[in-house]
RNA sequence: GGGCGCAUAGCUCAGUGGGAGAGCAUCCGCCUUACAAGCGGAAGGUCGUAGGUUCGAAACCUACUGCGCCCA
């Protein structure tokens, strides 16, 4: 196919895109060169997003994906914009999860985390950490990730753990962290506590027992879906003014089972219309009856040890909480005190977010963080702008949870992970020590047992990777930080601690500009994507199945600002067709000379077709812009797929075939245009699927790399309208000859002669060529006999089809364009005919119609006289 | 229980006051000198239901139904 093409216009892209053979030599080489690296002394402006740190424990899943091709692509246009772009990879140290799979990895051996103790536990985990951990990093290299590698971070480390130190002493010595006994989530299977947004609420059936304590007159009945708790019961509350216990109040009843009496105490957050009006109180396992303890001094009574089994002597002793439940309901039942029993019984039950045991409630001694003045600090950077929601309607959401936020409990009760830096001593001191303090020595003196939660150190991320405490070039250089990205669904972990965190801690500097929120990723009937459903999409499968790129773009072009996103196998195999035709297509431009080496001639010398695609592309750059400034990367995919295909290739690169055919100085230029444009089309491409655009880019340029080549701008030019109305009127009439060719069975290849007439008029003479050559049109000759005639936009064209017609699939399509132009004339006439519309509506709206409706007129008339003219049958 | 969101073609989704769109799937015809991972053509929707506002509603308002999410 070449030899018909001078020699210097053959090219060595190899005939199919073949990502899995070069992306990772691309990324190497991207690597090597040093392009992800950022500079802090630079005088470029700075643009930085620090990757919201995944597990340590974690792996690639499609909701990483989905943001890494986000983050990546918002910093490769910046960096190509000529900004200082620093995108910040690490994880963080996942405290519950780590120590769990270590501890399994011990079990396995026999062996718990107490027969090691301390100190070789935490050796034991780094080891871990060194051969296991960090699997998605290099999941991340084969997304394209443009990350800056020598900046990786991990909050265990020591300059993130002076960091996490740093900030508790800061907290201490405000009075901000605090020590008290409080009922916090457990979790009785990691034997930690958690803070509230570790506990995953679900509705579980379960039971409603109803109980009567005492007897007699001064019996009240009291209803619980957690009827092993009564063991721990301690009073019996009721709303001060209802008229049914009021007289109850101050008086005893006894408890059963247990054989001791409790009081009945009058408490206004008793909801009388809720079941009885009546509730047991149970302060030691239930936040509600704590509060309701403390304001009536009642004594707590723990009744479970740390595991959740009953630790009061008598016959439950030894039970499971679970066990416990049915043997006390038994026992109750026996006793004649069960007055009701609602089974199965639907109610909002909590769940340990990393292992779905019931969490239960639990008093315990545990460290806290005020949150009242970082909230609201949090609260105020967003509504004052300085720090910007993505889309807008998610800050509701924020601010219903930052404007409402209970204390955070810090501690866990686990080994991996930051130790509190706060020493007793003998005589109840309590000593918070800083990172470059001596602890306290001595008889008597000991550290706190516990870690802090891993959010700790994750809300310090946005400083503590950029070397805060310290005042380093970095932290100088790029905070706050530009965006960070992640699922709304994550808004509470990420952005509310980092924000809270780094307000306060960087003198309410906020920790980021913007934050964009993307939706969740679901499977292709909407539903979420979940082990137990088997509907997971493993990105990795798409990675070496379609590429890394047609993987990116089928993510991006789902991301819909607020929407969740479906995924299925097919939309990634569109996405890899999408790539398939621009790599055919730029080969088809290589090879017929697109270059990119001499300019494109003054629009004078240039075709309407040329003209027309430049104007085109030079409004796709600004849209593309536009598109991303606002976060659509579904839009902004979607107008250069629609920019790339239906006009770049099926229009511009077939009107280009005709025009290089006609050789000399117009062939020149046509390939200045193909180059140009298609050197725009992969610029713009090139943040979303980097890997096939930098090859193809390399390959037309000659340039070192398409990630340090310029962004796109606007050209300036304005716009050819002319060329935009002839080229606009040759595809309608192309598209309309393709019809009557498709409708008549014609052979693409088949040439078929054809007279047109008001070409002038028309103002398409320029354009006869390219509308015979694409429409298979040829020269009436001699004996060109018309059998059949079509008209667009005044353009007359009459069909030689060698006296052979198909008179009924013509009649069909006339008909069919014919029902058209009459519905269309009296959807028109419906509205002129009104005279309110004609009234009121703006006078533009009614002419246009009135030029609609004369439209109609002419397209009615004009098939129907073509009808007629049709011979019979 | 409180709050929020969604409902448009078979599927997934754009479309926010003036001619119902895209991708995928479907049907028909084609190996057409870049591309069958393709080309050309076609079919497919009383825009959840019922009211209301308006000259005009897929879009704005109200209620309802269904689905989803967050919080308690």
């Amino acid at each position: 196919m070449t030899e018909t093409l001078p020699p210097q216009y053959t090219t060595d892209l190899p005939a199919a895109w073949n990502p899995a053979e070069v992306e990772q030599g691309l990324y190497q080489r991207w690597v090597d060169n040093g392009y992800f690296q950022a500079d802090p002394a630079s005088d470029k402006p700075p643009f930085c997003i620090v990757l919201p740190p995944p597990n340590v424990t974690g792996s690639l899943h499609m909701g990483h994906a989905l943001n890494h091709t986000v983050m990546d692509a918002l910093t490769r246009r910046r960096r190509m914009q000529g900004y200082e772009a620093l995108w910040l990879p690490g994880m963080d140290h996942a405290g519950i999860a780590t120590q769990n799979v270590v501890e399994r990895q011990l079990a396995g051996e026999g062996l718990s985390r107490h027969d090691l103790g301390r100190e070789r536990f935490v050796e034991r985990v780094w080891g871990w950490k060194a051969e296991y951990g960090g699997k998605i990093l290099d999941q991340m290299r084969r997304l394209g990730d443009s990350v800056d590698w020598s900046r990786e971070r991990f909050t265990m480390d020591e300059p993130l753990s002076r960091a996490v130190q740093t900030m508790f002493k800061k907290l201490f010595d405000d009075g901000l962290a605090y020590r008290a006994e409080r009922i916090i989530n457990w979790c009785p299977r990691c034997l930690t506590a958690l803070s509230d947004i570790e506990v995953e609420h679900s509705e579980d059936e379960g039971e409603l027992v109803s109980i009567r304590y005492g007897d007699g007159d001064a019996s009240i009945v009291v209803a619980t879906t957690r009827a092993e708790t009564m063991l721990g019961d301690t009073a019996v509350a009721v709303h001060p003014d209802d008229e049914r216990y009021k007289h109850l109040i101050g008086t005893e009843v006894e408890l059963p089972l247990t054989g001791r009496r409790i009081p009945i105490v009058g408490d206004e957050h008793v909801d009388p219309a809720f079941g009885t009006g009546a509730v047991k109180v149970t302060p030691a396992h239930d936040p509600n009856d704590f509060e309701i303890g403390q304001r009536h001094s009642l004594p707590s009574m723990t009744i479970m040890d740390a595991r959740g089994v009953i630790s009061v002597a008598g016959p439950f002793e030894g039970l499971d909480r679970f066990e416990a439940r049915p043997a006390v309901v038994a026992a109750l039942r026996e006793l004649g005190r069960i007055v009701a029993e609602k089974r199965p019984y639907l109610h909002s039950v909590g769940h340990c977010s990393r292992c779905d045991t019931v969490v239960e409630p639990r008093l315990s001694l545990q460290w806290f963080v005020n949150v009242g003045p970082l909230a609201k600090a949090a609260g105020d950077a967003v509504r004052d702008g300085r720090t910007t929601v993505h889309p807008p309607e998610l800050a509701k959401r924020y601010f219903d949870w930052v404007d409402n936020l209970h204390d955070w409990c810090i501690s866990r009760q686990l080994w991996w992970g930051h130790r509190i830096p706060v020493w007793y001593g003998p005589d109840g001191e309590v000593v918070c020590v800083g990172p470059d303090e001596q602890p306290p020595a001595g008889e008597g003196w000991h550290q706190d047992e516990d870690v802090l939660d891993t959010w700790f150190s994750s809300g310090l991320w946005p400083m503590s990777t950029l070397g805060w405490p310290d005042k380093t070039a970095d932290l100088a250089k790029f905070y706050p930080t530009s965006v960070l990205s992640t699922g709304y669904d994550i808004l509470f972990f990420w952005v509310a601690r980092m924000m809270m965190f780094g307000l306060y801690a960087m003198d309410g500097a906020q920790p980021f500009d913007h934050v964009y929120l993307h939706g969740l990723i679901r499977d292709a009937q909407g539903k979420k994507m979940s082990k137990s459903r088997g509907n997971v999409i493993d990105p990795l499968n798409w990675l070496d199945t379609f590429g890394a790129d047609a993987a990116r773009f089928t993510l991006a072009r789902g991301a819909n600002p607020g929407a969740d996103m479906a995924l299925a196998e097919e939309w990634a195999g569109g996405s890899r067709n999408f790539c398939t035709k621009l790599w055919n297509a730029s080969r088809f431009a290589l090879l017929n000379g697109a270059t990119t080496a001499v300019p494109v001639p003054a629009r004078d010398e240039l075709t309407d077709a040329d003209r027309w695609i430049l104007d085109r592309a030079d409004q796709v750059v600004s849209e593309v812009d536009a598109l991303f400034e606002r976060y659509e990367f579904a839009k902004l995919c979607e107008a250069l797929y629609h920019f790339t295909w239906d006009e770049y290739c099926d229009w511009y690169l077939e009107l280009a075939k005709v025009q290089i055919a006609e050789g000399g100085a117009r062939a020149e230029a046509t390939r200045a245009v193909l180059g140009h444009v298609l050197d725009k089309v992969l610029r713009l491409l090139h943040p979303v699927i980097p890997f096939i655009t930098e090859t193809l880019w390399t390959a037309l340029t000659g340039g070192e790399s398409l990630m340090i080549a310029e962004w796109p701008t606007v050209s300036g030019v304005d716009a050819d309208d002319v060329a935009a109305r002839r080229i606009d009127t040759v595809q309608k009439l192309i598209t309309e000859v393709r019809r009557f060719r498709a409708d008549q069975g014609l052979k693409p290849g088949q040439k078929v002669p054809a007279r047109l007439s008001g070409v002038d008029e028309a103002d398409i003479a320029g354009q006869l060529a390219a509308i015979r050559a694409i429409a298979r049109l040829e020269e009436p000759s001699d004996g060109f006999a018309a059998s059949a005639s079509l008209e667009v936009g005044g353009v007359h064209v009459e069909l030689d089809t060698s006296g052979t017609i198909d008179v009924a699939a013509e009649r069909k399509r006339l008909a069919k364009d014919l029902a058209a132009a009459e519905k269309e004339l009296a959807q028109c006439d419906g509205k002129l005919n009104n005279p309110a519309f004609v009234d009121k509506a703006p006078a533009q709206v009614v002419d246009k119609i009135k030029a609609r409706r004369e439209a109609a007129v002419a397209d009615i008339a004009r098939v129907s006289a073509r009808l007629d003219a049709l011979p019979e049958g």
